[in-house]
RNA sequence: GACCCCAUCGUCUAGAGGCCUAGGACACCACUCUUUCACAGUGGAGACACGGGUUCGACUCCCGUUGGGGUCGCCA
């Protein structure tokens, strides 16, 4: 039987680290067995579902990409199999009417917690007769879960787990306005899709015991549950936007690429060996679900952003540059020309080995582009003193008596000059840095110099050297 | 509180009883390279939670303790 995997997300926020490699794994497994990648929107909750959310899923998955391979089934779509499926269970007695309002259960709960006893529904209408049904309230229809024996799952990751049937209470499978909840649905979904295997966070492994029941009720074979450990924040807990969790799309806007974030979420949680710097071509060859971590594991954005760094510096410089371009254009207010362009491509090998993210290489590619005079930054402007201005003066008529303009040329002269003047290296190249470049950090100067060309050097060491 | 799960450097992890003097990666600290910042390279510091078993031999298996996490909704 060809493998069938699912990311179930609820759209009630954005895609976050968690779901997304959630999403992976299932993309990975389909990929490595040769089978299907689903997806599917678990929208029951009409109040909490929404547009935007499902839109953030699904950019979010085709940024990474881990776009579905069939389109998205929606939930709340197949309501009415849901329903027709907890008439089949009402009819075979596997479930039951409660008549117990909201405001009763609350009180039900509470009173358990202050007694300190576990809260569950205490099967008040289990085996009622229907006939004391209280007038003008509509029922909700609960699961009839076995009061004995075990339940046992065998799991993908977490081995064989069991539970005790009476630490189990009768779930609400159709709510008092007659939708399902998500315990049915997902049942009756991951049936009718064929999932065979259902790979997601550990936080669903209380609910697999549940499921699993249903399952049985409908003498339905369940598919095979793997229950991924959870990312934790930096602290150790469930993440959460408490640590700042944030959408998919906000690492899109920092600057990380979906390679790296890929890459990265792989790491958590599975391993191949001492691999490190891998391919989703060589993770979905290697991926096996047996080799899934049982322990949760925390974020790292350290880490997340020295893997972007290399991804970045590993990036076609074409590529670079289209990614740029935009914020470019932006920044300088301008649209790219031909000649920016052509500094920018040839600076860039140069300009990405040292960016960590893109917005950094946005950052630092920004001298390429702007135009003359430059705005210097705090720092260069406190650094760029009187004898900055007197080296950079002598050095003028050498830089302009030149034909050759390369930047092996320019940085022989460079070396010849401070041979003549006794001045160290730093002493020309840090003011010629500020003047070309308006910053104290860059690629090196002498490849600058010639990136820019003799007149735009020329002119930039004139602007810096002109008297305020 | 009840139930379930987990436990190797600060973090992510390798480790399937002898291969372990516990390996790699990030971060950290030195040094090398060097016109700045990076990159790169070399080296360093850094962990098997604890206690019992089992075994000729436990990081690896079993039990307990401790610690951490998750779940207990007409949310998903």
């Amino acid at each position: 039987m060809s493998v069938v995997t699912r990311f179930a997300p609820s759209p009630t926020g954005f895609l976050h680290l968690g779901g997304a490699r959630t999403a992976l794994f299932n993309w990975l497994y389909a990929r490595h067995t040769g089978g299907k990648y689903l997806l599917r929107i678990e929208d029951t909750d009409r109040k909490r579902s929404t547009p935007e959310a499902i839109n953030a899923i699904l950019d979010g998955l085709e940024w990474l990409g881990l776009s579905p391979d069939e389109t998205p089934v929606y939930q709340f779509s197949r309501r009415e199999r849901h329903a027709e499926v907890a008439a089949q269970l009402l009819e075979h007695g596997h479930a039951y009417r409660c008549y117990c309002t909201p405001e009763e259960l609350a009180e039900m709960r509470q009173k358990a917690k202050t007694e300190k006893r576990s809260v569950r529904y205490d099967g008040t209408w289990r085996d009622r007769d229907p006939a004391d049904a209280p007038e003008g309230i509509e029922p909700v229809v609960r699961f009839r879960a076995p009061r004995s024996g075990k339940t046992i799952i065998k799991d993908a990751v977490q081995g064989t787990v069991t539970i005790d049937n009476s630490d189990l209470d009768d779930l609400i499978m159709l709510r008092a306005d007659g939708t399902p909840t998500y315990m049915l649905s997902v049942v009756v979904d991951d049936y009718d899709m064929r999932v065979t295997h259902a790979i997601r966070g550990d936080d669903h492994l209380t609910n697999a015991f549940r499921q699993t029941q249903i399952f049985q009720a409908m003498d339905w074979q369940p598919p095979i549950f793997a229950h991924i450990p959870l990312i934790h924040g930096p602290d150790g807990t469930k993440l959460s936007k408490r640590h700042g969790a944030l959408g998919i799309e906000a690492y899109r806007e920092m600057g990380y690429l979906p390679e790296a974030m890929l890459n990265y979420l792989c790491r958590l949680g599975w391993s191949h060996g001492d691999d490190e710097f891998f391919s989703m071509d060589e993770a979905s060859s290697w991926f096996e679900i047996a080799d899934v971590n049982k322990g949760a594991s925390r974020i790292d954005f350290d880490k997340l952003t020295n893997l972007n760094a290399k991804y970045i510096d590993a990036s076609p410089n074409e590529r670079l540059l289209n990614l740029i371009a935009p914020d470019i254009e932006k920044r300088t207010g301008k649209p790219l020309n031909d000649e920016t362009r052509r500094r920018l491509s040839e600076g860039m090998n140069s300009l990405k080995q040292r960016a960590q993210k893109v917005s950094e290489l946005i950052d630092n590619s920004l001298f390429y582009c702007v135009s003359r005079p430059l705005d210097y930054s705090e720092k260069a402007t406190r650094n760029f003193d009187y004898a900055s201005r007197s080296r950079l003066s002598s050095l003028l008529p050498k830089f302009a008596a030149v034909d050759d303009w390369t930047q092996d040329v320019l940085e022989k002269l460079v070396k010849s000059h401070i041979e003549d003047t006794g001045e160290k290296l730093g002493e020309i190249a840090q003011p010629l840095r500020i003047a070309l470049t308006g910053t104290t950090v860059s690629p090196g100067i002498f490849e600058i110099a010639a990136v820019l060309g003799k007149e735009e050097t020329i002119g930039r060491i004139e602007d810096a050297i002109a008297p305020p």
